[in-house]
Parts: C-alpha cells; structure tokens; sequence
DNA sequence: CGCGCCTGGAGAGCGTCACGTTCACCCTCG
DNA sequence: CGAGGGTGAACGTGACGCTCTCCAGGCGCG
C-alpha cells in the first residue's frame, strides 16, 4: 500500500485548507500551492478532486478559492485519499479479471475484502483535524515521539553468528518482510508483561547495499498504539561473510523501549541494559529462524 | 488497494503449487501456465519471484519443475503478493518524499503505519492451505456462499425519494464509497441483534453509467466474518430525476439475511419481509445522509 | 565418458496505458 | 474590461505487462 503522488498531494492540501477552516475564508491555490510544495497548476488538478468529491468548495473571483465543505472533524483521510485515488475497495476480483461475483468467488475473495476493509476502517478513522492536530504538534515540537525520543533513546549495537553462508541469508532477507515482522511481533509480545495496550508492528527492511563485502540496509521497526506512534529501532542491519558457510549478522542503532513498563523514566545504564536485551532477543530469534527455515532445505 | 496483474498470477501459480504440493512431485512451468492462464515465458518470471523469495524451489531436468519450499499451511499470501509485488510496507513516506525518518515523522504516519500493518495482518493471516481448501470447496461447490446463495437469497426492489437535484446526488455517490460503507455498517449493527459476531463490511460501488436519463451503478454489500464471506447484497443502484429539484433512488437485487439471526431457515415470504425491511432501511439511511450533508452546502 | 534432450533462468526489448505535468481557456467581481 | 482565480483538455514520460532469445543445469542413453 503506497500512496502515489496524486494521493499524498491531496492529503497535503486537504491538511492545509484544514487549517484554514477556522478562519472562514477561503484559502487562495497559490496559497495551498505554496505552502505544501505543490505544482500551481497541479494543485488545482487535486482541489478539483476534493471538490467533486464533495469535500471541498470553491469560489471564483477575487475573494474566491477552496474551503473545506464540512468541518474537519467531520472528513475522513478515507475519504481524502479515495477523492484523488479513486476507490480503495475496486470491487475487481484479484485473481481473474472483471468484476467481483460471489455467485463464483475466488479463493482469495474472503481474504482480500477482509484486508482492504480492514484498511480503509483504520483510514477512515482518523479525521482531518486530528491530521491537523498532529500537524501543528510537529511544528511545536509536542508530538510524542520526536520529543521522547532524544530523551529516552538508547544507542546499541549488537552480532550474532549464523551457521549459514551469506548468499542464502541475503536472499532471504530481501524478501522477508513478512517473517520480520512476525519476529520483531513475538520480541514486542515478550518484552511488555507490564503493558498489556494493544498494538500493531511494522517493520520496513529498505533494500540492501553492498559495500567492501557487507551487506547493509537500513532497518525500521516501530509500533503504533492507541497513545501514537512508539518507534522503537531505527538504524541499519549488516550482513558479512565469516567464512564459506557462516556468517555474521550485526544490527546498530537508536532503540527506544516501550513506554509503560516502567512508571519513572529508568536511569541511563537502565535503558542502555533494557535496549540491549531486547536487541539480542531480537537478534537470536533472526538467526534461530534463519537455521531452521533453511535445515530441511540442506537436508 | 488492487492487485497489479504481477501479483494476481503470484497468488495463481502458489495456488497450483500447493494443490500439488502433498504428491512430492515439482510442478512443471508449463502446467502451471496451462492451469492458471498465465503466459508461459511470463509465468517463468513469477516462479522465480517465488523461488527467490525462499518460497518455492527449482529444479532442473527430466523431472524438473518447481515446489513450495515448505509446505502450504507455513506459507503466508502476505508473503506471495510481497514476493511479486515489493514490500507492502514500503518505508517510504506518503506524504512528502524520501524515506520514513523518525525524527521528523509526518502528520500521516502513524495512521499510514497503522494501516498498512493492517493490511498485512489479514493477508499474513491467510495461509496456502486455506487458500487451496478454498479452492477445492468452490471446485465441489461446498463453499459456504454459492451454496446457500441460491436457497436463502431474496428477489427485492425498494425506492425512495430524496429533496436534492440529480447531480447533486450524482456527485455525491460517484466517490462515497468510504460513507456508503458506514451506512452499511450501520445497517448491519441495526440488524443483527441476535448475532454479535465481528463482520468487516466493505460496499463496492461501481462506476455509474447513463442509460436514457437514467444512472444505474452495480452496487455489492457483503460483510466478511469468521465463519467465511456472506455476501448480503448484490445488485444496482438507480438514480433517475423526476422533477428539477427531486430524484428517486432505486435499489433492485438479490439480499440475504445474515445468519445466525434465526436458527431455523425461515420462509419465503418472511425472509422477502425482512430482507425488504433491510433494504429499506438502507435506501432512507442513504437518503437521509444525503440531505443532511447537502443541507450546509445549500444555505 | 560424452552427447543430446528436457527442464528452468536471465536479460533485453517492445507496446501500452496511467500518471504527472503543462497549457490555453473560462468564469466572476470590482 | 481586466485582473484574479479556477477548469478542462492535451501532452510527454515512465512503469508495467508481455514476448523473444539465448544460456545453463540435470538426466538418460549410447
Ligand atoms: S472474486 Fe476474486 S477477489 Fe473477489
Ligand atoms: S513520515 Fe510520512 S508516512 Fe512516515
């Protein structure tokens, strides 16, 4: 799911003519244009799409310009992203072509309506105006997690030796998102007795470089709750050869542990042991499913 | 979120692989592209996405062909659909360009995180077994909704009258999908007091096409729950106008009641009753929603 | 042991279409 | 009537779907 340029450029000026709600007056293209770096004429193109889609008005003339047709809190970044991308939910079966039918449905239909319903119930769940709010806490350097994250932040490293050699766990990781997250899940799990607050991990794997030998890619894991965002490592994953058949896998960077587990701000050899153990169960649990996924393919 | 061809396919040929995956025995390419319809130098590069990914395995030779590396039940669709398509989180920010930085996280992002986690939980949820059961079932004609469509379906039509001009309207619905989706799903909660399964609703409204002064749009409201899909309705939507500043809408299609709300099959004519009942309240929650959003633009 | 057949693998190449962009036109009010 | 401002159609580009061609690994047969 990745939002093509029409869509985050609606967003974008569906944000700033949010914030111009209160006002009353209608705030000019050039404005919106300028403000959220977006081509003049292309940014009409995208105010259109709000407007026919009954999200936006405008005026012409001199005090013309687009207004939000409802208040914020009333639109959806569902019905935002929709207007310029057209429907989430195509209605086009996924596995052959035309149109859905459930007289003869195809075996993923269940899966893939779960999946874009899931999707579109979390983006319309959040409203323009907490878009806004969020927004302007940005800009004021209140949103949780920048502010958080200096102060409570942890820089750690940490390797652990794979008994593999470094083609087969490179390509196993170029494609392994799915896996990632489903480890990087059980450590979260593991990690917060204290904190039963439910939430969602992401992990983003970006493509690897090779430099001198080592594999390298930068590594994001981060959950997201109902209190914000909680990123919890940044930095970047290093794959390098010890010898034929082993080899080493080195993980640095920023890790910030889950809030909620400790009721007082723990000291600064607190968190650096705290960080460093869930990166070594992080690790070993990488390596542990490398071994065994790869074990009955050398067998 | 639609599939691009490359990933329909993906999902196609793992499909063909787990069904083929219990006699031992690799599937060869051309079979694989005979059963699925794919194109056979094509469907040679989908395999070797699957390979890569560490889904499948290839082989060479008289008895070559291609094998899921594990067996079906361990392999996500989130997974194949990755393995074709790139990560579906893809790391890159939505709103403004370059990757996700922690440091200066944007408005979006935590609902974009949100969300595509979403995503991908329901499709890493979804296993080849499952998917290949499926198929069978639809193969046999056991999956849950063909079979019952047909016995516990109702023939309805219902109209309702809204105060607003045709276009108007017109606009309104062509990009309502996230809108038409709460009005089904109140709909739904209103029904189903008997029932208190979790059902995702997702409405897909097609585009509408102008047949003598006529819109008429196909029109699929189903709800996915634990016990498989049950689609509720399918159909299309008329809008025609009868007089400058009125318009009639008209709903006319196929209803079935969710289960679970009567323990014995009930009649013809009582589920003609509620089913008629259901659509009704469809068609005025729509109406009302319509006059009331349009009623502020109007002043 | 080596040749030939049967299998998949890799890359270049090409047509198509949607997306991003730009341009010229039209509307309203002072 | 002209300056400000929005609207729609036209255009170029790049990514995707697909095909073609040549290459490489395994197995059996002579
Ligand atoms: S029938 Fe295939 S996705 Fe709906
Ligand atoms: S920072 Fe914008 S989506 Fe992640």
């Amino acid at each position: 799911m990745t939002l093509s340029r029409r869509g985050s450029y609606a967003a974008a000026a569906a944000i700033c003519l949010a914030r111009a709600y209160e006002s009353g007056r209608p705030k000019k293209l050039r404005e919106v244009s300028a403000e959220m770096a977006i081509p003049r004429t292309f940014a009409s193109q995208i105010l259109g799409d709000l407007v026919h889609a009954g999200i936006a008005v405008s005026a012409f003339g001199r005090d013309g310009g687009h207004r939000l047709a409802r208040p914020p809190e009333q639109v959806s970044v569902a019905e935002v992203i929709e207007a310029a991308e057209g429907p989430l939910a195509s209605g086009r079966c996924a596995l052959r072509d035309g149109p859905c039918r459930w007289q003869e449905v195809c075996p993923l239909h269940e899966t893939m309506t779960t999946a874009t319903a899931s999707l579109r119930e979390v983006l319309a769940a959040t409203s323009l105006a907490m878009l806004a709010a969020r927004d302007a806490a940005i800009a004021g350097g209140t949103y949780p997690v920048p502010a958080d994250s200096h102060r409570q932040a942890a820089d750690v490293a940490d390797s652990v030796q794979v008994e593999l050699p470094l083609a087969a766990i490179a390509a196993r990781l170029s494609a392994a998102t799915a896996w990632l997250t489903a480890v990087a899940q059980a450590c979260d799990q593991g990690e917060q007795q204290a904190d039963g607050l439910p939430k969602t991990v992401a992990v983003h794997l970006s493509q690897a470089v090779e430099a001198d030998g080592t594999q390298q890619a930068p590594l994001v894991w981060e959950a997201v709750g109902p209190g914000g965002v909680y990123p919890r490592f940044q930095g970047e994953l290093q794959l390098s050869a010890l010898d034929p058949e082993r080899s080493e896998l080195r993980v640095r960077g920023s890790y910030r542990p889950a809030p909620g587990t400790h009721h007082r701000p723990p000291g600064e050899a607190q968190r650096r042991r705290a960080a460093h153990a869930v990166l070594r169960d992080l690790l070993r649990r990488i390596a542990a499913g490398l071994e065994h996924e790869h074990a009955p393919a050398a067998r």
